[in-house]
DNA sequence: AAGTGTTAGTTGACGCGTCAACCATAGCCG
DNA sequence: CGGCTATGGTTGACGCGTCAACTAACACTT
């Protein structure tokens, strides 16, 4: 299946080789993550990344679609996982005042407390599996790295 | 959020910089390459991968666990997987001769043809995005760092 | 004011992955 | 041999994400 002149430009060995380090990468990392989250705090990866992001917001809250956006995920991703959320009383919707469309999100205190007290043990396994595993240099070159091929995948989002 | 002294190492810039990147790759290449494949060929980037191994078995065949291990899947995985593979008839399973515990799985001629005209696409689809959007020095740093975070995070597998 | 189109979000059905329970076969030890 | 544990794999229930259909509110046109 490889080296016949068939018009398909196959990988070289060492473009093999980097492609499925990235590869496993992708499918590991996110369940260790998950893996973590959900053992100390019982949240999603996702859930956390919603609940991070209205804490970071002016009055922790914010419109569904922007953190539909922010959260990397879908609209109606996001609305089931809101709903959850909300079912769990760490998060409240109502409509926009301006605009009746939008359905704008808000972190309760509970959501809150729960966030913070997530957020370290989150970090550290950041820290632990991506930063303090490379080298200064190595993390700027995975920035570039990242940059690059989202700019590929997603030409729309990246600039 | 962040400044004080609360006993956590949060994220520099240039740290949560890196980070952010690699987490928005980790969202968005799968979805894609999953997208293009779907498309083109109606298969899952899993299922893709699965066939793939086997198609570079000897005897189109590979027993159930070494497949899960390659394709970086649980065994549970792979063999609802299969089943679904096989009731479409891209696969056949049948006991070991020598030891009755062991599945081994075999690509038939109908999946070997799916692989073969699901691969260019496939190929051509990591090369768009990840390959080509990268240097040479970029491609030999990035499995570099992939190495050393896989190697965190599933360190037994690693070595 | 009524009609048309657009934007924001929700919903329900379906498919896939996970998890825990389970089954079957093999290997071991007395 | 009879019982025990370990190994390899399967199954079913459940939860989550996707997709397409739908609702509601706004905006623009006439």
């Amino acid at each position: 299946m490889t080296g016949e002149d068939d018009g398909v430009r196959w990988l070289a060995p060492d473009e093999l080789a980097a492609w499925m380090s990235l590869a496993a990468l992708m499918f590991k990392l996110p369940g260790a993550l998950d893996y973590q989250l959900q053992r100390d705090s019982g949240l999603t990866h996702f859930e956390y990344l919603v609940m991070a992001g209205l804490s970071e917001s002016p009055d922790r809250s914010r419109r569904m679609s922007e953190l539909a956006g922010f959260a990397n995920g879908s609209l109606s991703r996001l609305s089931h996982v809101v709903k959850r959320l909300e079912k769990r009383g760490f998060v409240v919707r109502r409509p926009d005042v301006e605009d009746g469309r939008i359905t704008v999100a808000e972190l309760t205190d509970a959501g809150w407390e729960q966030v913070v007290a997530a957020a370290p043990g989150h970090v550290a396994a950041v820290r632990e599996y991506v930063i303090d595993a490379l080298t200064p240099g190595q993390l700027a070159q995975l920035k570039e790295i990242g940059d690059a091929i989202h700019r590929k995948v997603d030409p729309a989002r990246s600039c």
